[in-house]
This record gives structure tokens, C-alpha cells and sequence, in this order.
DNA sequence: TGTTCAATGATAGTATTACTATCTTTCTAT
DNA sequence: ATAGAAAGATAGTAATACTATCATTGAACA
């Protein structure tokens, strides 16, 4: 099954359309790549125009900065995944079981998806889990913000946070819930592979541990609340 | 009352150490409020310098480098904070209160502690807040984490995970939750204030609304996991 | 077939950052 | 009175993060 689609970005976030040129297009796989091999405090525009071959000035003619570049393919990957969430729970109507889902697509592993030819999705995965939350602990993130920069990642939330609201109507955290359930679905999976004693998933070293425990953390959390429990 | 205590910090941090003279003093002091003001990325040893009324060589005779410097005020906070919570929950028996009070000392800002001349904890911890995860979301984790540079947030989270251990011996997931209060005591609080939508707390922003969200998720999963209870 | 315009390539240059080196002054402990 | 450590002063380098300008290519249209 091949699923065409759209992945609609803010246009503050780049001079000219990547997904519009060879070298835009170029400038996005590679730029993946490098982030991802590289960290990226040490990737710099130099070194992506020379992997690409091209120069830093061809590349500063689609984004003004490496930041901005970051947070294209950030807001890419938010956006395919909401994509992916709204395939794969299409045909779900118990919103439990949606959740569910939801919490696997978020923590398990990324396959590449090969209908998306300029992008890795599996590569893009790992950089959202180490990089995502820079893209937002900035000086500047009110600013960015009124340009609509987070809107993939706010649009995300909101779903999972209606999904929640459809278990639980009375739960009194939806979006907050919601906004825990996707930075932990990464944090866990960062501190398991590089600081494990952080995590309960040091010896077996498995995502579907970090579904297991958000899916205790989540039911839990929305099951309790039904009764009215307060402390 | 005064109290008196030691703050552990791994040598690996520091070239000189900035506790045993007036400059490494003023180091300290000054880039805490310059990175408060700045944010980390757009702070620099020479505006530090500057600021201070010392030469940027002078800085690099205490600290490698800022992302060194920010590993020492960050393991300061997490250091600072233990004793916190030592203190204040040493003389309660009830391990759900002992966490109750932790998810307090967590999540409610911090005042100036006056026994610390050198350090504003108010300041540091809105820096933990906005920076702290950069600390570790590095290409370099693993080489800090041999240097046992995350020490104080370790053990921060194993004291935490004890609690919740205590609390319930067979919850399965102490560290993994311990984790999530830490990290979600700190995100809903940048949220709430920069990106207020992905919260419930948009409309009273108030610390204790973070407080009681934790609270109650903290409870939930380690209540339900009592009963044995699996999906 | 020639012209035009946009995209890219090639090259150069600037300000700032992230350091390192060296030499001098100051202050403190013996 | 003097040795030694800490700090100040100054200079310099390599890399980063840009900006500017001019030439080349290639497709589109007339």
C-alpha cells in the first residue's frame, strides 16, 4: 500500500521550499544524516555543503540557520507521524485501543518509510529523541511560536488529548497527560540506550518495555480518575 | 536556621575549582544569571568575562568549556536539591508523604537559599528548567557519563525511585517513574509559561497546578500496580 | 534560435566564537 | 625578603556563522 500525502510546514521556517528543489531535497536527506551522525551542536552548514557538494551559501539560500533546519525536519517528523496515527487508527473505534496504538507508534521503533524518497524516517526518529526538545528550549520560543512554527507538535498533542478525553471525559490532565506520554515515549528511550539506570529497561534493552510502561502509566492515570479519587 | 552542607561535584568538571577562590566564585554567580538572561546558546565566556571584569583566559583556567560549566551548575541544582529533600523529609515516616513532599520540592519554584552566597537556587532553577536537559542530550553522554558527571541526577532519581519503591514494592517501573516526575516536573513548567496550549494550565499559571497533575499520575500508577492489575 | 530568468556554483570577505599561549603583576605564605 | 600561585593583560589562531557578488547553467517562452 503506498499512501500519498501532504506534509504542510510553516513557511517561517524556510527561504525556499526544500521540497521543491534537487538540492532542497538533497539538503534535507543529508542534513538527517549528519545531524544524526554528528549531534547537533557539531553539525554545521560547512560540513553539510561539502557532504552534499555544494557550497554554504547554496544551503543558507533555503534555511537561515542550522536551528531553522532543525526545526523543518522536526516539524516533518511530527507531522508524518500525526499522518501515520491517523492511518493507523482509522478503523479503530474503541479509544482505548486507539490510545494504545498511539502509544506504539510513538515508542517503538521508526521503520524507513519508503514512500517519502528524500527522507529516513528510522535516522529521523533517533534525532527527534536527541534533538526534539531543543527545537523548543530556546530563548526564542515565544517568537517562534507566533510564527506557527510548533503547530505539527501542538496538533499531535491535541489529538492524543482527545483521544484521552475520549476514554476518560472526566480526566482532569488530558494535555498535560498528552504532553508526557510523547516526551517520555523519547526520554525513556534516550536514557535506556545511553544512561540505563535512569530507566527499569536496563537489562533487555526494548522498546516494547517503554510501551508497556507508558501504557500502565497512562490507564492508570485515566482509570483512577474516573472514580472521582481525590487526594 | 543555617544549614551547613557540602556540595559534591565530580572534579571532571572543573579545571580549578570555582568553590575555592573569589573569581571561581564569581564565575559561578555571574553565569547563572547571564545564562538566566542569555539562554545558553547565546551565552559566551566573553560576555562572561566581560560581565565579571576578567579576561576570557581567565575563565578557561576554571572551565574547559560552557557546556562543562553548565554540566557544573546543573549538578550544583541536582546536588542542592538532595540535600533539600533530605532535610525536609527526614523526620516524616510516611513514605506517600515523603513523595508528596519531593513532587513539591519538584515542581514549586524555588526561593533564594541564603546559606549559598554564591549561587541563587531561583535563578538555577529556572536554568534546570530550560537548559538542564541539554546537560546530557549530547553526541558526548556516554564519555560524561564514564566521567560519572551525571552523578547527582542519578542519585537524585534513585532516591526518588526508593521512595516510590516504598510506597509499593511491587510497582515494576520506580526508575522509569522517577524519571518521568523529574523530567515532567520541569517541562510542564517551561510549557506552562512558553507554550501554555500543550498544558491544562493555560488559564491559573501556577506551580501548584503541576504539583497536583503529578500527583495524582504518581499515585494512580503505583495504586493500580498494587492490585496487580494488567492490560 | 535567441533571450530571459531562476537556480546554482564559485569565490571572497567579515564578525564572532572558542579556544591557546605567553608574559607581567599581585598577593600570600614562609 | 622571596618563592610560588593566582590573576591580569595581550595577542594570536582556527572554526563558525554568516553576507555579498559575480559567473554559469539550463529550462521556458517568444
Amino acid at each position: 500500500m503506498r499512501l500519498h500525502f501532504q506534509i504542510n510546514i510553516s513557511e517561517a521556517l524556510y527561504l525556499k521550499n526544500p521540497e521543491e528543489s534537487d538540492l532542497g531535497r538533497k539538503i534535507i536527506k543529508h542534513s538527517i544524516e549528519l545531524i544524526h551522525d554528528y549531534g547537533f551542536e557539531y553539525f554545521t552548514f560547512k560540513k553539510l555543503a561539502e557532504y552534499i557538494g555544494t557550497t554554504e551559501a547554496g544551503i543558507y539560500r533555503y534555511f537561515e540557520n542550522k536551528h531553522r533546519l532543525l526545526l523543518y525536519i522536526v516539524s516533518w517528523y511530527w507531522n508524518w507521524l500525526s499522518l501515520q496515527i491517523v492511518f493507523q487508527t482509522n478503523n479503530i473505534k474503541d479509544p482505548a485501543l486507539r490510545l494504545k496504538k498511539v502509544l506504539n507508534l510513538l515508542a517503538a521503533e521508526v521503520e524507513d518509510d519508503d514512500s517519502t524518497l528524500y527522507v529516513n524516517e528510522s535516522l529521523l526518529h533517533q534525532i527527534v529523541i536527541s534533538e526534539g526538545s531543543k527545537a523548543y528550549l530556546t530563548n526564542h520560543v515565544e517568537a517562534d511560536n507566533k510564527l506557527q512554527i510548533f503547530k505539527p507538535y501542538k496538533d499531535l498533542n491535541a489529538a492524543i488529548s482527545e483521544m484521552i478525553s475520549a476514554c476518560n471525559p472526566k480526566y482532569k490532565y488530558p494535555r498535560s497527560l498528552a504532553t508526557t506520554i510523547i516526551e517520555m515515549a523519547h526520554f525513556q528511550n534516550f536514557f535506556m540506550h545511553h544512561l540505563p539506570s535512569l530507566t527499569d529497561f536496563a537489562k533487555e534493552k526494548n522498546d516494547s518495555r517503554i510501551v508497556a510502561f507508558l501504557t500502565d502509566l497512562v490507564f492508570a492515570a485515566i482509570q483512577t480518575n474516573t472514580k472521582g479519587k481525590k487526594e
